[in-house]
DNA sequence: CAGTGGTCTAGACCACTGA
DNA sequence: CAGTGGTCTAGACCACTGA
């Protein structure tokens, strides 16, 4: 075995030449057999090469017509969206959570998303705040479906946050998130200890596990306080 | 062949038992060789299904010790980006750009980000605002490096945002997006109709092709009158 | 029909690493 | 040392699809 795989080393010869505008979108890549001379190796390297390409959306392949070079339409980034707890650890910040409110209830009955949340069972409500080096940092209100998740009626979130909690103990499948901007509330002005109405960053989360509804949550922070980053290039797919 | 590829179903079959939690981050997938026998099929196929949950981030695998189900700590999800003109158009709005300045500058001298975009050559700074139905949409401060895209000097940003025209005319390697919010400038609220200090979405993206950097644009919202979405979820994956 | 990719097999040699 | 994954080969049959 050479110090990096071949087909590792065919994948990174390819996407240069595409990302360098060598061959331009629409434009073909060798075929698998042509590929097997050029490099000298078996169909199954350069096909696994060619696949990763078509994984990761830089190519399509088609039978008959071969592998070809797709159109950069592809606007779409990745957002880490981290556990707080653990993002104010790694910034050498001490963490804490305050327990503002926490109540066992059953979804509103005026509220179609609370009662997809809840099913057949109740919700547990927690409102709090993240604390990063005595500093409020973040606002929250968060729903929790008892009827997923009913063990959590016993974690202690003075400990642990909620949000924590769940991602140590449910696996979800499904996540969508609303990123905006609002103006704080009384409540939540009182609890960043920041001026009523002035600009929080907005995030709101909901999480399933297939159909079930795990949590949905609502994270506001003061305006500069903290960002979210998004990024795209060619150093993704590194994972653990 | 199958309907299914034998790989595609070992990989769903495993998926499945992560995702319901009957093996538990930390558990051990079998081995290659017990999953040959299970299946009755060669290790490269085994194989392939198990290096694509790696990918995914949903296992790990060690020489020696086996295939072993990650922590959940997956937490990036997929953020699109669109150009606000393609947005704005399908949402039935009419869409326009009113540039309410353009300048050719050099890179401040104490900005060293913008020198670093800027290269060996000068800057094109363009302000504006996007129009949504008459109705001001976002407020855009954008600085385009003429030393990558020297062409769109040429460009007439009535008929094509300066943003709509790099996304034609420029292929970027590498982008990064920094969101959060802020108070309205008098400037920016002036632009937007909206009053001085409202809570405003911030979007900061830079562009790269390779090293060069492309552009830099400031881009603000009314709070609630546009949100960013991002998404996890099982039907990634599908391009072009 | 003929070219191209999709998938699979049976086997091989090797690298890494816990016991 | 022995088990496990990483990679590769040479070959096979098939599905799809443009000409």
């Amino acid at each position: 075995m050479s110090e990096t795989a071949l087909h590792e080393r065919i994948r990174a010869d390819i996407e240069g030449q595409i990302l360098s505008g060598a061959v331009l979108p629409g434009g073909k890549i060798p075929s698998e057999l042509e590929l097997m001379e050029v490099y000298g190796c078996s169909r199954a390297t350069v096909n696994k090469a060619l696949s990763r390409l078509n994984d990761a959306g830089l190519v399509y392949r088609r039978r008959k017509v071969g592998t070809v070079v797709a159109k950069p339409a592809n606007q779409s980034m990745v957002l880490d969206v981290p556990d707080l707890r653990t993002e104010i650890a790694q910034r050498g910040q001490t963490y804490r959570y305050h327990v503002v409110d926490r109540v066992i209830r059953s979804a509103a009955r005026n509220n179609d998303e609370e009662k997809r949340l809840a099913g057949k069972g109740r919700l547990l409500f927690v409102k709090g705040v993240h604390i990063a080096d005595d500093r409020p940092f973040a606002f929250e209100e968060r729903l929790i479906s008892l009827a997923t998740v009913p063990t959590i009626v016993k974690a202690d979130f003075t400990f642990e946050p909620p949000g924590s909690w769940l991602l140590e103990h449910i696996a979800w499948t499904e996540a969508e998130n609303i990123i905006g901007a609002t103006a704080a509330s009384e409540e939540c002005a009182a609890c960043l200890a920041i001026p009523v109405d002035s600009s929080c960053l907005l995030v709101e989360r909901r999480t399933w596990r297939g159909e079930e509804g795990i949590t949905q949550v609502r994270q506001q922070f003061a305006a500069g306080s903290y960002n979210l980053i998004a990024r795209f290039g060619p150093d993704q797919g590194k994972k653990q």
